[in-house]
DNA sequence: GCGGCTTTTGGCAGCGCTGCCAATCCGGTT
DNA sequence: AACCGGATTGGCAGCGCTGCCAAAAGCCGC
């Protein structure tokens, strides 16, 4: 398999031609399927390829071909430690697979900066496109992106201009559709836990629908409790309890998302609360635990894995430039 | 920033070279830092790639250089659906990032044959490394890794063999030392609850571990429920479930991990059984929820994030060729 | 102002592959 | 037997960059 390979230098395309005794570039032909070969060709190549264990260097491929590599796309998301980015790129991975692109990815831990470093990093191997997260980014990056010559597709949120193509839902109208559901489950005094804002913009934006959607029922929220560092169980359990002792007399907590609602269900078994009678949770994601809890958790399914979906057929097959998935209400039993 | 180009065509560093009134040398020293250049020459480049909105062409830069692109690394893991592998790549990623290596991800499924198609698509991009998961692989994937020139790192799993260099822990140690830890709690009638054995190679290890363990306190396994599919916490609670139905006899149950015990938990909570006194549960991987639980869950927690920056290392700094990180057992409360 | 030295510089080949084009081959015609 | 159109083939330039090397520039002391 190996073959006799001096140790330094890789098996190349010439040694595939010599080997079978083709030209090169009828090899090359050969095994892109790409143009016409006769079968005796195609089996001598074959045969010189698995003799000598050649494998393609695409990066010769990438720069000889025409439109530099397509085979590539770079992917940034803020973070692998939530859920929603390993969901994402596992729709992305899966759909860009068959296509035989392969994802480079970086991870920018919700630093516009970072985020921009990244994609100059990314876009210097010639992507076939560019994938980001959200609509927030630094001038620097939109500017790289424009100039890069890729598609760009944007993930998750709707809310806003995107610099291309759009891929996600509308994260204002997941808050306003929670808050709804919670005012005519007759909650009023409702109160909102989540992990930092500032870095969160998504979360930032359900909040704000969330409060909207509250002031159309004439409602405003109790108090708000932003808890440092990502979201976590721990953090939503440690933050529903601070919470509640500042405010005992809330009737339900909006949470930034399903780990944190967890959390805050964890801090109500513990402390012997009645869900929702004492307190309601709603949360947001529709995580696979959300279903298996005693009371079914109260939240909003994301189409995470098909927005990984169809952002990749965006830069396959030229899908339309703005896509909304939607989501889910799903009302459990815990608020 | 995007410069007047005609939009066919990007940037090059003939482009930088011509604006800034040097020679094409010259930018690549300037731009790599490498070879010693002149305060002038540093400012006209640093300028005219300004002007410009020059973004390398790694591509190009990967194949002229020496040993082909030592700025990628080929990732390739069964899944992105267990947080274990997310995290694991998160590690990765982080360490890599300051080197400036990106991870080029694959996704296996579990399966052999997409491993070994996938380790040859990533070697075509000429990685620095190939970063695999689990020590068990085809006979193809291991020629290909070997023939590659590439460094070969096998995360997560220590038992056995690797090809090159292996970062891990030992899986049936793990079962082992739970399996003791049940034992010494006094819990005799214990069962194991799983998802797809075929599959998950390295859960079947912690399990042998475990009956070993079991075996040698005289005991042994007194039933075993296999949940077809992915680990979750639906399957585990409808596999707790399931499983008493059928043994109600049993006193403790060992997870195939922290996901699925946690739906064990919830059905005991949705039962009224109290936990561990009616039931133990135990569980595997140490996630963040595990700590959160009413009851802290009884598990072990894995290096998953040092796996991977100490697999970074292997491939930066020619760092040792076998690295066990060991793992904690965490008492908890269920078990 | 001139060697002799180091620093800085530019030209150019070539990394492995693909696209283009001209050459060759094949089978059937005329 | 010479001829024709399409299928098949190989040669070679060139993708954008880096490494090498020789040339040029700068610097020192005399």
């Amino acid at each position: 398999m190996d073959g006799i390979q001096p140790p330094g230098r890789l098996v190349t395309l010439t040694d595939v031609a010599r080997e079978a005794g083709v030209g090169e570039s009828t090899v090359s032909r050969v095994l892109r399927n790409h143009g016409s070969s006769s079968k005796r060709a195609r089996e001598r190549v074959a045969e010189a390829v698995a003799r000598l264990g050649y494998v393609p260097n695409r990066l010769a491929g990438s720069l000889a071909g025409p439109g530099a590599s397509a085979q590539l796309a770079g992917v940034i998301v803020p973070s692998l430690a939530n859920v929603v980015f390993p969901d994402l790129l596992r729709g992305l991975t899966g759909a860009l697979d068959a296509a035989g692109i392969r994802c480079v990815i970086g991870v920018s831990d919700y630093d516009p900066d970072r985020e921009e470093a990244l994609a100059a990093a990314l876009l210097s191997w010639r992507p076939a496109a560019l994938l980001l997260t959200g609509l927030e980014h630094n001038p620097g990056t939109v500017a790289l992106a424009r100039a890069g010559g890729v598609r760009v597709v944007e993930m998750i949120d709707t809310d806003g201009a995107g610099i291309d193509a759009v891929v996600g839902f509308s994260n204002r109208a997941v808050g306003a559709a929670s808050a709804r559901h919670l005012v005519a489950r007759g909650y009023r005094r409702i109160a909102y836990l989540g992990h930092d804002l500032r870095v969160d913009l998504r979360a930032g934006k359900r909040l704000a629908g969330f409060e909207a959607a509250l002031g159309e029922a004439g409602l405003a929220l109790q108090a708000q409790e932003i808890r440092p560092g990502p979201s976590s169980p721990g953090s939503g359990r440690a933050g529903l309890e601070a919470l509640l002792a500042r405010h005992p007399d809330l009737d339900a907590v909006y949470f930034s998302n399903d780990d944190m609602a967890l959390g805050g269900y964890f801090a109500c078994l513990a402390a012997g609360l009645a869900v929702p009678g004492r307190i309601a949770l709603f949360g947001f994601n529709g995580l696979d635990f959300a279903a298996a809890m005693p009371q079914p958790l109260s939240t909003v399914r994301t189409p995470r894995l098909e927005i990984g979906r169809q952002a990749a057929a965006c830069l396959i097959g030229e899908g339309p430039k703005r896509i909304d998935l939607g989501f889910e209400l799903i009302e459990g039993a815990t608020a």
